[in-house]
DNA sequence: CGCCGGTTTGACCCGCGTCAAGTTGGGTGG
DNA sequence: CCACCCAACTTGACGCGGGTCAAACCGGCG
């Protein structure tokens, strides 16, 4: 039988909080069924009334909503690790859409067997209420951006977010990640067009911080970048900082 | 002793999950300290480590953050029954602050309280995860708003989130309530300035949609205002829908 | 009565959106 | 192995929503 989804879900609560063997085990026990998914179909859509709830084991997911006249907004990012939609353990009509951009794998839990576990260790219970939290945390950080910076460096903030997050998980180290979105993807998520996107990423690639290749970023001037996009990690609440940036923080003080 | 506190605190948790009567005799046991809070100073200052959270009685609060060149943006608003601060319950780092835009009273409850509240009664733990999962909602709304619709709707669907979040608590019967709010402050939450904020509420005057008397707001066109703010309330996640809004409902069908 | 925070309005400007026209590169079929 | 296609990227020209600056105006309060 196929173990990675606890592995994965596991890894991750002991990242937001701390897991004892006997919540280990009550986690190692819950019946999880793996699906493979492909890119751009909706994984759970709006509207959905949903019993279950998912851990993303592979792949880069995101959330999104239309407005009337057809616009799509992105409203968060998923990488290996994360449950994207915990939340509808609690509110199970979805009020958003959530797809992933390249083929993924993710790990189904049934509503049910979530509630049990978090009854019998509550332990469990408090560190998926965390993660839940730290998903708020960001979408806060996200509507900071969104109302008052620049598009320049809302972009410079997304990119230092999403690194910081798969350095967290093992996915980005030495700052370079797999970001396998198009500019039209980018722009929805941060409320700009493509073509100021396009132009954006060409001034962060001209002023040395960025560098693209295919779907690799590469971030070439982490401080630059953290600094333009006014970029202070603490609002990703990580249990051990995975990796301070001492430029950010020190003009925050 | 002033039970107001508790009474607040018992009516929002059944509001947004079941509280039977022994979880109703464990809240009731929580020991509460009230303050009075006066306006325009911090109730809780971002970089704070917080040891106790509060439940708001009365008043209108908000939370919000700074950039690095001093621009502010409100995150969130707060009416009476609200827990602005829950969140601090698993992340005792505040990202952000809290502060009040009128006299208010609050009550303030340790964390250990609260968490020791939670283990014996898990009921009431979903409850309060349930209710930060709303706030979070509401954050994902904002996004929504910021990202892709005007001035003009993103300030029509902020009054109409108001009003309905308000009629949940008793506070805006016939869509008429207190909203003590300066342009400036609505400005700041909308990702505007001053002065486009004074022209939107001029055309939503204009158009019938509204009408401002001193601190009162007061919809003349409910179903006109939720249509241009692309307002649907079920993003709410109400236990029990308020009061629905049949247009902006129809629309998204 | 005069101050002062909040509101209102006008004139002008700029970041970003819109529209349009290439260009590039990986994938497919002949 | 080349020809073609198409989605994604790139760049230019121009317009608009909302920002900026500045000047009243209004009403509550000392």
């Amino acid at each position: 039988m196929d173990r990675t989804a606890h592995k994965v879900l596991l890894k991750r609560l002991n990242l937001v909080a701390s897991i004892d063997s006997e919540d280990e085990a009550a986690i190692g026990a819950l019946p999880v069924t793996i699906r493979e998914i492909e890119a751009g179909i909706d994984i759970v859509s709006e509207g959905q009334y949903v019993t279950q709830c998912c851990i993303l084991i592979d792949g880069f997911t995101y959330r999104y909503r239309h407005t009337l006249e057809g616009k799509r907004q992105i409203i968060a990012f998923h990488v290996a690790g994360d449950i994207p939609d915990l939340h509808s353990l609690h509110m199970n009509y979805m009020d958003h859409s959530f797809a992933a951009t390249t083929p993924a794998r993710v790990g189904f839990v049934s509503h049910e067997a979530v509630w049990d576990l978090c009854m019998r260790r509550p332990n469990v219970a408090a560190a998926m209420w965390r993660e839940t939290l730290i998903d708020g945390a960001i979408f806060r950080e996200w509507i900071v951006g969104l109302g008052r910076l620049s598009g320049l460096s809302r972009t410079a903030h997304l990119l230092c977010e999403l690194a910081m997050r798969m350095r967290a998980v093992g996915l980005a180290p030495d700052y370079v990640y797999r970001l396998p979105l198009t500019q039209h993807e980018l722009a929805d998520a941060l409320g700009l067009t493509v073509v100021t996107v396009n132009r954006v990423l060409k001034d962060l690639r001209i002023s040395g911080l960025v560098e693209r290749e295919r779907s690799r970023m590469v971030i070439r001037d982490w401080s630059g970048l953290a600094r333009l996009g006014e970029f202070d990690p603490r609002y990703l609440h990580f249990r051990v900082p995975i990796a301070m940036a001492p430029e950010a923080m020190r003009e925050r003080a």
